[in-house]
DNA sequence: CTTAGCACTCTGGGGACGAGAGTGCCAGCT
DNA sequence: AGCTGGCACTCTCGTCCCCAGAGTGCTAAG
């Protein structure tokens, strides 16, 4: 009984077909489709029983009274934490994934620009991605630039990640402190990101006040290379799928996808809530920013080793195909994941 | 008369009635509308003779027989070529724009992206921008970073640009054809991006074949840095105002309009196309990718001095309000100018 | 517990219809 | 010669009605 999540079995069919047919047709699905597609043996009268039974539970609705059922937030939820077994991917889509990754990896940054495309043409959804954090990764160089007027604080990391962020000089300046950081600096390439900062933040307290500043500031740019959750950027795109004419939204309610899409700290604040270890799905109001706009999320983390790195996933319609979505998403984090588990070494 | 574009007076005022009727009401505009708006002092049936004028020469259309007439691209051209004057600005938007450009600029492209996101929120449309090249622009770093497996070349701009390729080792290597790569490197920085280019082709015939690939890397990293019109990325921001339900598309336009967004090859082509000396309008079907989803493009270039640095504009349907989007966007490329030439000194 | 049967409900599509908007054209006026 | 009032005509759009069809819930019997 637990494995149908305390249901009853034939509910759970009734509950499944009654999903598959709905993301299949977009029709609301009645008794007798149900008495033919799934092979339970019952009359049509006994699934409407079913039916009544699970509209009470809260998994299915009603769009009017003599309509068919229709699943709820909640029905996707049963539906998609009872799925028996792991979707397969087509031939096709097994081909594109592996196509993908042949080339052989250099910059993990472009193989993820590239894998959000990819999920995105794969699942006819949008695609989504967090890009690492730093925090593991070596300096191979930490600079501070004069620019005349400003100067650059330029961080490159060992996997190719390069961060930049132009400042101000800051109130005090000297030459001799400009000259005592970048030599510093340059003693910290090879360390890490977060030991980095976190020597900076030491050094800093030792000296005068103007390389002080110097030094805080170059702090700050390694802190925000650091966390991913708060990276600067989410990665989005093939949104032009969710404007496809098979889909139900309204207009408004598109609008209001598009613009939390390009919302970055939104995004991410969504993207980090759902994150989880395994592929994750958010479906509807579970999350009070998707709830607004009837779509779900699909992700999955991607990892170099057992380190986290990031997180890869699609957004669609809560009328989505779970099973494919998820078999989909899984494939090209695990890819990712041993893409960027070689280029670790 | 050639002031009025070889249609006489009456006519172009009521062709441009017409068209801002239309893109107010979204509404065909009928005669007696006309008569009332225009105070021509005519009745509506001069006026309808007029229309019927109109509509022979190719400016106005009737959905049906016994609607009003709605403007043509060739109206919506005629309108623009003949607005009496330049729009102006509402106080709210010359207010955002000076807030925006209150701050001290520090990196140009980070300027550029809140442009692109400056001039949808003005003109309820979609941004777009084409960032700079770096032909005339002087190096600070030129580097070869070896990066275990692979390497990077790294080129930091006077102005702030950072380009960074990571690459797979050429076939033929050694650390002397890497150190003396690196030397040859330094040298240039001061030097521009595309006189340095230059000069490393030049040096490439000069010297051991394994040196000689490694040369050409860079060489190419340079190149594509200096291709603005070829750039990698193009801007695009404020998309989601394009979903808004007052728009007149239907879902699949709207589908192939984000598709052509995302796809930043063809959003360079269309760009580097309307691209002139001064505001641009491209109207519809003027150009061949716009034409098959309705829309128009305004775009104005931005300068360093006299120096063309790339191109900033919106897209919106063909039913625009002209006058005020063409405001916006030369207000903003003005001040995108200004900003530019005041980084360059 | 299942099911056949049945009455009931609601949607959606297909006319029919009239109001309204707008046109085109003509004949007369200035 | 150009303008205009008048008028017949056309087409859309909203509304109403109606009916077929899909689907339900309930009941009574197996």
């Amino acid at each position: 009984m637990a494995e149908h999540g305390e249901l009853g079995q034939r509910k759970a069919v009734v509950l499944h077909t009654v999903v598959e047919e709905y993301v299949r047709t977009g029709e609301p699905v009645g008794s007798e489709t149900i008495a033919e597609r799934a092979s339970l043996g019952v009359s049509s009268a006994t699934i409407r029983n079913e039916m009544a039974a699970l509209e009470e539970l809260g998994f299915l609705s009603h769009p009017h009274t003599s309509a068919g059922r229709i699943p709820t937030d909640a029905g996707y939820r049963h539906y998609v934490d009872t799925l028996p077994a792991r979707g397969r991917l087509k031939d096709v889509q097994r081909r594109a994934i592996a196509s993908h990754f042949a080339e052989a990896i250099l910059d993990l940054e472009e193989v993820l620009k590239g894998s959000v495309m990819l999920l995105s043409r794969l699942t006819q959804y949008a695609g989504v991605a967090v890009p690492p954090g730093a925090s593991e990764e070596q300096l191979v160089r930490l600079e501070l630039i004069d620019m005349g007027p400003t100067m650059m604080v330029l961080a490159v990391g060992q996997h190719g990640r390069v961060d930049k962020q132009i400042l101000d000089r800051p109130e005090h300046w000297s030459t001799e402190a400009f000259h005592g950081a970048e030599r510093k600096l340059r003693a910290l390439q090879g360390k890490t990101y977060s030991s980095s900062q976190a020597k900076l933040l030491e050094l800093a307290a030792t000296v005068p006040s103007d390389e002080h500043d110097l030094l805080l500031m170059v702090a700050d740019v390694l802190r925000l290379a650091t966390r991913g959750e708060h990276a600067t950027h989410v990665m989005v795109g093939g949104v032009a799928n969710l404007a496809d004419e098979a889909q139900t939204w309204r207009r408004e309610t598109l609008r209001r996808l598009f613009e939390t899409l390009e919302r970055e700290q939104e995004m991410l604040q969504v993207l980090h809530d759902v994150a989880a270890d395994d592929v994750s799905v958010t479906i509807g109001a579970e999350h009070p920013t998707t709830g607004g706009w009837e779509a779900s999320i699909v992700t999955a983390p991607f990892r170099a080793g057992d380190v986290n790195l990031g997180t890869i996933g699609i957004v669609g319609p809560t009328r989505m195909d779970y099973l494919s979505a998820m078999a989909s998403v899984r494939a090209v984090a695990e890819r990712l994941s041993e893409a960027a588990t070689e280029l670790d070494q």
